[in-house]
DNA sequence: TGATATGTAATAAAAATTATTACAATACAA
DNA sequence: TTGTATTGTAATAATTTTTATTACATATCA
């Protein structure tokens, strides 16, 4: 996996704990130190999955969709999953072989078993006691 | 994550099902369709972590190392796991913004939880019992 | 002593990620 | 109604990571 789970947990920290004001794509560029298109895209698929609103024009910004207890680490996963929690190869294994035939599909259910117990896990905490934890 | 983990379990299923005898990289390149190179720079850190033993020369190869009901696929997870489960951006967050000051220290935390559970899922399948699903 | 392996370093090629530039669309406010 | 600040998005470039390749030293068997 690559760094968007770290960028959205980011992003969403710093929109829940400006709760009450909308905050520019420049603004959380500058907290997280990466390119502030980088983070409209990313804002641009959290908005797409529903966990934060956009206002454009003059005085725009962005804001939590709902209240941050309502939200929680599995649904910001949930937006940035890859296909493999365990990652995948890029190889096409030999279906010659009778290893290498079947490998793919068992190493798929064992990720989905994988991804099912962390969904478990992040569930378990909400985006407001995360931020609870920032001095 | 890349694909480190799907390579590892493709060698440590090919070496189990060929239990009887020393199976060369080359013929494990064959059935993973990557380069030969790459698989035994895998099965060297596998070497590394103990799964394996190697024996060089005229007719060696590689085997695993102890029997495989006594391999966990959490045991084959810890040989190649990533430095982030969760993984990681590689960008510097801004040490003067109140959230970007504390927020990797957070995730890190975030991160070693969801490791654990997923090591208590996969420490519950061998590579005996993930190996008999072939046929 | 020749053939076949492992082990590993150095380098090249390909793919993925991140950064940058550019600009259209929108909304506020003077 | 016009200038300014912002979202939204496409196109491209730069960088980093991954994968492939080449080369060769070392080991073991027959």
């Amino acid at each position: 996996m690559n760094g968007r789970f770290s960028i959205a947990m980011h992003i969403m920290t710093l929109l829940c704990a400006g709760e009450d004001s909308l905050l520019s794509s420049e603004f959380m560029a500058g907290s997280i130190n990466i390119n502030p298109v980088l983070v409209r895209k990313e804002l641009s698929n959290l908005l797409k999955h529903g966990l934060i609103s956009s206002q454009m024009g003059k005085n725009g910004g962005y804001a939590l969709a709902k209240p941050a207890k309502d939200i929680t680490i599995a649904g910001i996963y949930e937006a940035v999953k890859p296909d493999a929690v365990l990652g995948q190869a890029k190889n096409q294994p030999n279906p010659a072989c009778p290893i290498g035939k079947q490998i793919n599909a068992h190493l798929k259910q064992l990720d989905a078993e994988i991804e099912q117990v962390m969904l478990n896990k992040l569930g378990t905490t909400t985006l407001a006691e995360f931020c609870n934890k920032f001095e």
